[in-house]
DNA sequence: ACGAAAAAGGAAACCGGTGTCAAAACGTAT
DNA sequence: ATACGTTTTGACACCGGTTTCCTTTTTCGT
């Protein structure tokens, strides 16, 4: 019975089984070139005594560490907790663990802040989620650092070894088609905060859709926001006060789209009869807000899942794609234009 | 300026500054029995190199390692960052980081699993959430490892170093006060599911305050969810059908108010005007809900601060109090009962 | 059976820190 | 100047692994 007391070592499992504790580092390792007789010999002694080697010794030794990081800073809780999940996907069953780290885009020292994280650490590599990806600043930083590192969403200067992204751009033209075929020809558009790549790609999407379909889009059916409920809600009002006349509007993220619904409801306007909606992300609130929202979901389980194969295993088959799809989600708040106007 | 290659070494410190390894390891660790003037030359070295301690090689030679886990399984995204983030409070500027281990309570292997993690990551101290908090199993096993721990939310065999909670039946008792003030005598209650503590907590807060107020609280009025959105939905529909005359109904959380909102919409019964409704959390939904739900907030970034701390730094005066206090938070969900029966 | 090549295993140094304990430096009283 | 008690500093072993390099054993051809 796994007696308690100091941890056995790998100088204990070496006594017992009376062989050197580099035959033992030999077993542990795999090593190929071991007599069997020898190995399992050893092997019994490491179940007896429960030996696990220790982390710390071999990141010594190894001169690296078996942690990655993750940099976050994003609105959506959701969002981040389901891309950890996918990193644990990943490491389970590895000697790998997953280090978290909330940043404050905002802050001035955000930099120096990540800097003596990665410093301090010593970090394999580390998994960055947008917005904070989209930050090339950081990326030359890791690069420095001699750190790896995969970005999620956006990089205009990496490789696909280092980024998983989402086809956002087309789902959005999906998006766009898909209200059209049932008849919406007025549609807003709620985008999200400069200077953001998610953001610019769905704008683009959206307005290349319109184009394609022919349809007028003015300005003022244009309007922005900053991916958070309160910016969703000016927004919307700011759209309709504007543009009376749009039937449909589709928003940048589904804070912004619960925002818009936020603003519909304390104008009166039915959703979906009077003005149909689409967010984008498939975050819980969607599917809990009434009427049930249609949006855009894209796997970013999946997407955890191989953004951290990228860093602990690149030559595995399912480190290799780099792009997602994303898919629509479809539920209650889209209909055809009611036909007054 | 940091030259790349490989990172300087207590050892290039101690060359550059000319005196012995054991002296530079003084001035990192703050020793008191320094002369202020070595101290100095090697701190302006230090400075030079660039150089940072290396955390494996401290880790091993203090055998004890800097890592915080953090144990959840909870269904609420926002909640379990906004105790990351309070984590993150308490050791920004510490050397410890926070890795984060997902748990899935229900798999058979789940201890086992967790064991491994410990051993193999030999944590410093262990932080775990509601609802896998409860089992106390988890809590003999990080005792049997030596792993320190602070629970989240209940602790039958705790004492306060290892425990932070809030005053969950207190605030549920002032729910119903708050709901009987304004003259609601029929309320229903959606409770959690069994063996939460959470749950138990907060029913018998509301039954407690029901007796008092010489209420009557038919049995088809308590109704059991599990928690999550979809249970709250058939949840409220069994009881709006057993009980239709109820013009209040308290959820033992905010994702099963959700669901009761929904449920709500779907019989057309208005809210607040039919049927006021309290959650609890205050996670985003409720203020993204239309109309904005009167909940129970709970300071979780500072009950995620306190529990690091009280793992380690637990002799600060911060690191202390072990209980947190909730407070209403009151939106749009609640009016005063309507006349019609 | 013999020698050579290949396989298996071990000794010692090393990774980058910390602990112990003794030596050196310093200050002060004699 | 000497002795003596403090303060400062350094030498060396150690934490628990890995690596290098060398020795021993095994295998195998002839």
């Amino acid at each position: 019975m796994a007696k308690s007391g100091p941890a056995p070592t790998i100088n204990d499992v070496a006594r017992v089984a009376g062989v050197s504790k580099k035959t033992v580092s030999r077993v542990i390792n795999r090593s190929p070139l071991l007599k069997q007789a020898t190995r399992e010999k050893v092997e019994k002694v490491i179940a007896e005594l429960g030996y696990t080697p220790n982390p710390q010794a071999r990141a010594l030794a190894l001169r690296r560490n078996f942690l990655l990081g993750l940099l976050h800073d994003n609105p959506n809780a959701q969002t981040v907790l389901n891309f950890q999940e996918g990193v644990l996907d990943a490491i389970r069953d590895t000697e790998f663990a997953l280090v978290v780290r909330p940043v404050d885009r905002h802050s001035p020292a955000m930099l120096d802040d990540i800097r003596n994280f990665l410093e301090q650490q010593r970090l394999y590599g580390v998994l960055i989620l947008p917005p904070i990806s989209e930050n090339d600043e950081l990326a030359v930083l890791c690069r420095e650092m001699g750190c790896g590192y995969v970005r999620m969403g956006s990089a205009a200067l990496d490789e696909a070894e280092q980024l998983v992204q989402s086809n956002d751009r087309e789902m959005v033209e999906g998006v766009v088609d898909y209200l059209v075929e049932i008849g919406h020809t007025r549609i807003g558009l709620i985008e999200g905060p400069q200077g953001f790549r998610s953001a610019f790609e769905r704008r683009e999407g959206f307005l290349t859709a319109m184009t394609r379909h022919g349809l007028e889009m003015p300005d003022d059916a244009l309007v922005q926001g900053n991916y958070r409920f309160s910016s969703g809600v000016e927004a919307a009002n700011r759209l309709l006060d504007q543009n009376p006349h749009v039937t449909a509007i589709f928003a940048s993220n589904d804070e912004m789209a619960a925002g818009a619904y936020h603003a519909a409801r304390e104008r009166g306007v039915d959703i979906p009869r009077d003005l149909s909606i689409v967010g984008f992300d498939d975050s819980p609130i969607a599917a809990h807000i009434w009427p049930p929202m249609t949006t855009v979901g894209w796997p970013i389980r999946e997407m955890g899942k191989a953004a951290a194969l990228k860093l602990v295993a690149p030559d595995t088959a399912e480190a290799k794609p780099s792009c997602f799809p994303a898919r629509l989600v479809t539920r209650n708040s889209v209909a055809p234009p009611s036909k007054k106007i």
